[in-house]
DNA sequence: CTGTTTTATTAACTTATGTGAATGAAAATT
DNA sequence: AATTTTCATTCACATAAGTTAATAAAACAG
């Protein structure tokens, strides 16, 4: 059974209440997954046709480099969704792998059910636009801030907006997220609980 | 009236044509106006309750910092959307200026315009889940250059990609939306023709 | 055309972050 | 508990990009 997590996080972008109709077709697009701590469930050049919703536990994607140095572009955990979205559009072979932090349960729903819930479902297809709408918005100020501002500024506002993910990413893939060097971002910390 | 060119964005993405009766209610939905070189469209701390269609023209989104130096955020011409999301979605004040560089033509939509034609005319609630979908899709691409990359690989690809920005758009803004300053845009360019 | 403003280039110096290597701490495995 | 592997810290040095300032070139206005 599909948790109600999905459908609260679907109702709250919507801001309405869900016709239960619509819910009942939506779980049936979906399934779920439990996934073990270091579970891979999607590697760089398969194809990614499925989007997961983490219902609980922490996903994160990354890119693997010619020096063997690794990418992060996305954390998830409970309540985000997490893919390899260029593939899953463009049908070409994924540039992300992505990989589980924690014990995860994840849903998932199939490109060819994410299309006929936004064709068969004026409401998920809402759901959806309002959905990618927020990510690129969000995404846009993480990338100004990424381009005009300093690593120490983007460690701190991190720190200050999701606090979760610095608990309970380790390190060396957080340097990565915010674009650094593990180093670095030792540096940064160091220089943080010195300047008290 | 509402230039073809919209009606052509609308229906490159959807992959469909449009029927006549939402292309008539969309046009009956936007307005145009011509905009002067130099025009601001949108000022930091107004209420930005509109998307821009650049029909014909040049224009840029910027933030002022306290410092005085604008930060780059978008260049949008021909085909492309512009305007700041976050004040548009949110309510809250913009904190974008958006500005023409060129005589430019564009095609409005207000927010509550842009609401009625998501909720009444399904064929269009589903063109901006795609454009937001593919913007986001795309933002994230240029964050993860920007993040993980030189600023001379940056502006390599974007000579590749998007040549016609480079053609059109002053070295200093240039230089913003790519995250770096206008003297070290003329390193590279110069490192550039010496390798030659 | 002339002068004024805006934009681009170049150079010397500073600074944030990368690199490589050594060491220590923590976590995982046996 | 012992061993091995993974992860974090620190340091010395290298490099890309920022800063300041001077000058040149281009665009604009009268």
């Amino acid at each position: 059974m599909i948790s109600e997590k999905l459908r609260k996080n679907i109702e709250s972008k919507l801001g309405t209440s869900m016709p239960s109709a619509a819910w009942k077709k939506m779980q049936s697009y979906c399934s779920t997954k439990a996934i073990k701590k270091k579970e891979i469930v999607l590697r760089e050049g398969q194809f990614c046709d499925q989007l997961f919703f983490v219902e609980k536990g922490l996903m994160y994607s990354y890119q693997v480099t010619n020096d063997l140095d690794n990418q992060v572009t996305q954390i998830a955990y409970e309540d985000f969704w997490i893919s390899d979205l260029y593939s899953f559009f463009s049908k070409k072979p994924a540039i992300y792998h992505i990989k589980a932090l924690e014990d995860s349960h994840i849903v998932c729903i199939s490109r060819d059910n994410f299309e006929k819930a936004c064709l068969e479902i004026p409401v998920l297809e809402r759901f959806f636009r309002i959905l990618f709408q927020n990510a690129y918005v969000s995404n846009q100020r993480r990338l100004i801030q990424n381009i005009h501002e300093e690593a120490s500024a983007r460690y701190c506002q991190l720190l200050e907006q999701k606090p979760e993910i610095i608990r309970r990413v380790p390190q060396y893939i957080l340097a990565s997220y915010l674009g650094i060097k593990p180093q670095s971002l030792s540096r940064i910390r160091k220089k943080w609980s010195d300047g008290k």
